[in-house]
DNA sequence: ACCTTTGTCATATAATAATAGTACACTATT
DNA sequence: AATAGTGTACTATTATTATATGACAAAGGT
């Protein structure tokens, strides 16, 4: 099951982050094909956000044909969901080490200062 | 000067994406301390939105310290600008690459994929 | 059959974002 | 003094985003 993460100061309209996080969480597979997502109800309490906000997002996704709903039953990762292309997925790191980078260096940190506490965040996740 | 670029399908509004590439512009050295930036009317006019846009997101950073305005005569990059206490720096790395790291990887991008691109931002500043 | 859980739909309300237009105040130049 | 160029302020309007409710429809278990 994949860990939805909001950021609310980032500008972003909270659903398209969660359509975000759906396609990126497939590219990653962190999703698998035919996964049954957390169902609107579930996901409106766990990130505190209104039901129809969810709704909104999975309701994109399945015109894409990326979810599959089942009215009763739930909502699905679609079997043939298509990957997320690759450029896409380098833009969208770029975008966001871009925009990190700015408020880091803003703050007058170094490179290798920020690679360093980065390292050490994830080595003590484990 | 900087050279403005806004992605109007992105979600984030234009103000913020013009407050964004202000302050990466400053902290990646395009913009210089003390630098005019354009007027409010002629950056409008450049990215085809409203005057009023413009300004809101100057107005932000004027109030931030970022930018100081001499009504009359312009908008200019302030020369203290930004400057953070040195006792809270450490709190604010760790910090703001706490965000930054779940958020980077619960779109599914590795560490070291994230690290790279960071360096590769850094080193494109010249 | 009944009930729960699921997704869906509709209405209303509020806040935010962006536009449009107008007017005003300040500054430098002529 | 007059003018042009600057930032600022204000009202109005529209679209988007998000919330709050309530009701309905479909699926599946009891």
């Amino acid at each position: 099951m994949i860990k939805f993460l909001l950021d609310y100061s980032s500008g972003m309209p909270i659903y398209r982050q969660i359509i975000d996080q759906i396609r990126f969480g497939i590219a990653s597979g962190q999703l698998k094909l035919g996964e049954q997502l957390p169902t609107v109800r579930a996901l409106a309490v766990e990130l505190k956000v209104n039901l129809n906000t969810v709704s909104k997002a999975y309701k994109e996704l399945e015109i894409r044909n990326i979810l599959e709903t089942q009215q009763g039953t739930g909502t699905f990762i679609s079997q043939t969901a298509h990957i997320v292309p690759e450029k896409e997925r380098e833009d969208k790191l770029r975008e966001i080490c871009t925009q990190f980078s700015s408020v880091a260096l803003s703050y007058g940190f170094q490179i290798e200062d920020i690679i360093q506490t980065l390292r050490h965040i994830e080595s003590s996740k484990k």
